[in-house]
DNA sequence: GACCAGCCGTTTTTT
DNA sequence: ACGGCTGGTC
């Protein structure tokens, strides 16, 4: 098998061929450790004999989980390939506890609730409660709650441990919570991780068969391993203790969700015959990308495994630093320099992103690329399996699998409209409560004996109606493939026709068009066995990430968060944005450990760029309906200058482009026309505006332009003016607007 | 119980 | 600026 080892440096080579024993890979970002990983598998099946069998690969996406599968393929054929398990932790755990969970005494079809679950859930616990949402954020609460999860504490260890008036409160709500969740036969996200390890913690005897089957254990991603997940690889590997563990403690950015670096950090004392390899050539990026992310990365504290990255690439263009007016010139810079590399042949738009800390940064930067008619894919932002008209249409596919999930139950319970109102939900709710049972259960001893429930006959009707197409739909899931149940629930409901009435023309058109994609997705579970089609279906839209959306092939430039733009690659990025409040976030400031994973953040997004990098900050940056000063990243100011190329300030002495298009007008959207502006409020500023569409001005650095709106905003006038170039917005106390004719 | 108008909070990142 | 929620009315 030299092929397998061969275009291998030789620290990866160690990496491959180290069989036996714990192994620690402090992997640089693009160092070539999806390589090393997919070889070492493919290693262990063609050189020493594996059996593909007891190979178990935990991987942070299932997007890695998917292309390490393709990779193998091609590497040792489709045979071998498939009869690995690789998959995420919260994948892998779903799968197990399908299969062993009944030793908790479970049931299996368990649904598993996302997010958005899990909050409405912690609703009706503070309600159950007598909690008041205002004064409890449930977000706040069930944060608490899930870091207690992934730390494997109970609600029982919880209420010992913690003494202060809050976490009063969250004990009792993590009890109520846990026994919710429990009676609608779900588990949340940390509960796959956390039944899990108590799953092998009770019952020795799983475990050892899960210990005997998989001898080799390969974990990517390691620094971003949480407690839970720690847990859980200790008690896999403890028999055969062949783990693999790749990681850099550089790229650790998920610590505010439970992961902890310290498992990587420590990785040496766990395992004290670990071998430590480290990969520091880098074969991703130019040198200059490079020297970039050392000093960013260099600049932090409290380093372990140090490593210095380089390259055998050459230097490449120098790291372009950019300053833009607001969002919407910086958005229009990174178009038009898209626009530009295209044009000029150096880039494809598909090697080109776009990557932002928060998700509402996306905005601007949308309307500047289809303004320039740049094909752009969103990732993230409102997640797909979450937009509410899917989730509603997969609420009843959920109960078709399992109709104790009341959470479920309650979305669609009157959806679409059938004349169960909040008093008749209130009122079951408040029954099936009395008699211990969920939701569905109650419906049922309300269809034995109507008499003994304490309902109108109109409400009676409509519940029993309910009831009928919910039964309707289990019945059907029996027998009937996925699509065909699908089918038969936009028939029932009239799903098209609902959409239709709720959302009107404009916004139905798309949320149907989410409803076909459901469908298309559906029918790829068309092989499988029948009765393993709706829950694969279900699991698996519960647990992708939206980066497993990314089309490869489309030809359109990505925009994406940092968070999830780890493990990608582009030639060329844009990082936007890299402001103070906004990377480092306000919201991480004043904690040293979370400002140094924003550091990190940077440097995670820094890595990204195989060839051309471009920093971009703001002069102003509009948040809610301000517009504010800002101030570029602490984090630039640890890039030495000489790095940095800064094009031509959008100031007066800069030309910009002669015009090639005439001036643009404001994207038009329904209800986006310009109207008078309020009355005036500040004293000392403008009463009224003085400036009016369509009104000529001149301005010493940009030119002239066409008053495109003007508004009165903290005592001063905006003026929104469209120059040759592009649209510009302009303070009028300031800018000397001159007005022509 | 359905519909409408106005209000509030939202924004950090995600499996 | 938007969407979801509240409180009012039919």
């Amino acid at each position: 098998m030299s092929n397998l080892l061969e275009n291998l440096n030789p620290a990866q080579r160690r990496a491959v061929e180290t069989v036996a024993g714990p192994v620690l890979v402090v992997a640089g970002p693009g160092s070539g450790k999806t390589r090393v990983l997919t070889h070492r598998i493919a290693y262990l099946i063609a050189a020493t004999g594996a059996d593909p069998f007891t190979i178990l690969a935990v991987t942070f996406t299932n997007k890695a989980a998917r292309e390490m599968n393709e990779r193998l393929e091609a590497l040792i054929g489709p045979a071998q390939a498939r009869a690995l398990t690789v998959g995420t932790f919260h994948s892998l755990c779903a799968r197990f506890l399908r299969r062993d969970i009944v030793h908790l005494g479970r049931e299996r079809d368990f649904a598993i609730y996302d997010s958005d679950d899990q909050e409405r859930l912690m609703r009706r616990v503070l309600r159950d409660l007598n909690l008041n949402e205002k004064q409890y954020a449930p977000r706040a609460i069930h944060a608490r709650i899930s870091s207690a999860k992934n730390e494997l504490i109970s609600p029982q260890e919880f209420a010992r441990l913690n003494r202060s008036y809050f976490d009063e409160i969250v004990t009792r709500c993590y009890e109520r919570y846990q026994t919710l969740l429990r009676e609608a036969n779900a588990l949340d996200f940390d509960d796959l991780l956390f039944e899990t390890v108590r799953l092998f913690d009770q019952h020795p005897d799983v475990l050892a068969r899960y210990q005997e089957r998989y001898l080799y254990l390969l974990v990517d991603e390691y620094q971003d391993t949480n407690h839970a997940q720690y847990v859980l690889i200790k008690q896999l590997a403890a028999r055969h203790r062949n783990l693999f563990v790749v990681g850099d403690a550089d790229q650790s950015i998920y610590g505010w969700r439970g992961a902890d670096v310290r498992n990587i950090l420590q990785f040496e004392q766990d395992y004290p015959d670990a071998r430590v390899i480290v990969l520091d050539q880098n074969y991703r990026s130019t040198q200059s990308i490079l020297d970039t992310a050392q000093a960013v990365i260099a600049a932090g504290t409290k380093r372990k495994h140090i490593k210095q990255l380089w390259t055998a690439n050459g230097a490449g263009p120098q790291v372009t630093l950019h300053e833009g007016y607001d969002q919407d010139a910086e958005a229009s810079f990174v178009a038009d320099e898209i626009a530009r590399l295209v044009a000029t042949g150096e880039a494809r738009y598909r090697d080109c992103a776009v990557m932002y800390r928060t998700n509402a940064q996306s905005r601007a930067l949308e309307e500047a690329l289809s303004r320039r008619g740049v094909p752009y894919q969103l990732i993230g932002g409102l997640r797909f399996w979450e937009r509410k008209e899917v989730k509603d249409t997969l609420a009843y596919l959920r109960l078709a699998a399992n109709p104790y999930d009341s959470i479920s139950l309650t979305r669609v319970l009157n959806w679409p409209a059938r004349g169960i109102g909040e008093r008749t939900e209130a009122e079951l709710s408040r029954w099936a409560e009395s008699l211990g049972v969920p939701l569905y259960q109650a419906l049922k001893e309300l269809e034995a004996d109507p008499a003994g429930a304490p309902f109108s006959p109109r409400a009676v009707t409509a519940l029993r109606g309910f009831l009928s197409l919910i039964d309707g739909l289990i019945a059907a899931r029996r027998e009937a493939p996925l699509l065909k149940l699908i089918e038969m629930l936009v028939e029932r409901i009239e799903l098209r026709e609902t959409l239709f009435r709720e959302y009107g023309e404009e916004s139905a058109d798309e949320r149907w068009a989410n409803i076909q994609e459901l469908a298309a997705f559906a029918a790829r579970y068309d092989g499988l066995p029948l009765e393993q089609q709706l829950p694969q279906f279900l699991e698996e839209v519960a647990l992708v990430a939206d980066v497993d959306r990314i089309d490869p092939q489309a030809d359109a430039v990505t925009c994406i968060t940092l968070h999830q733009a780890k493990g990608l690659e582009y030639p060329v990025v844009f990082l936007v944005g890299l402001e103070e409040g906004l990377l480092p976030h306000s919201r991480s400031t004043d904690d040293r450990e979370r400002l140094e994973e924003e550091r990190r953040l940077l440097y995670v997004g820094i890595t990204r760029a195989r060839q051309r990098l471009y920093l971009c900050y703001a002069f102003r940056r509009e948040s809610f309906n301000r517009s504010n000063i800002s101030k570029p990243s602490r984090f630039l100011a640890d890039i030495p200058p000489g790095l940095l190329k800064r094009p031509g300030r959008p100031s007066a002495s800069t030309r910009v482009r002669p015009a090639a298009a005439p001036a643009r007008q404001r994207p038009t959207r329904p209800g986006d026309t310009w109207r008078a502006p309020a009355p005036p409020r500040a004293a000392g500023g403008p009463t009224e505006v003085s400036f009016f569409p369509g009104q000529r001005v001149r301005h010493s650095a940009f030119g002239e332009g066409v008053v495109v709106s003007s508004r009165l905003v903290d005592g001063d006038e905006e003026v929104t003016v469209s120059f040759a170039d592009r649209e510009r917005r302009l303070l009028a106390s300031f800018a000397r607007l001159e007005r022509l004719k």
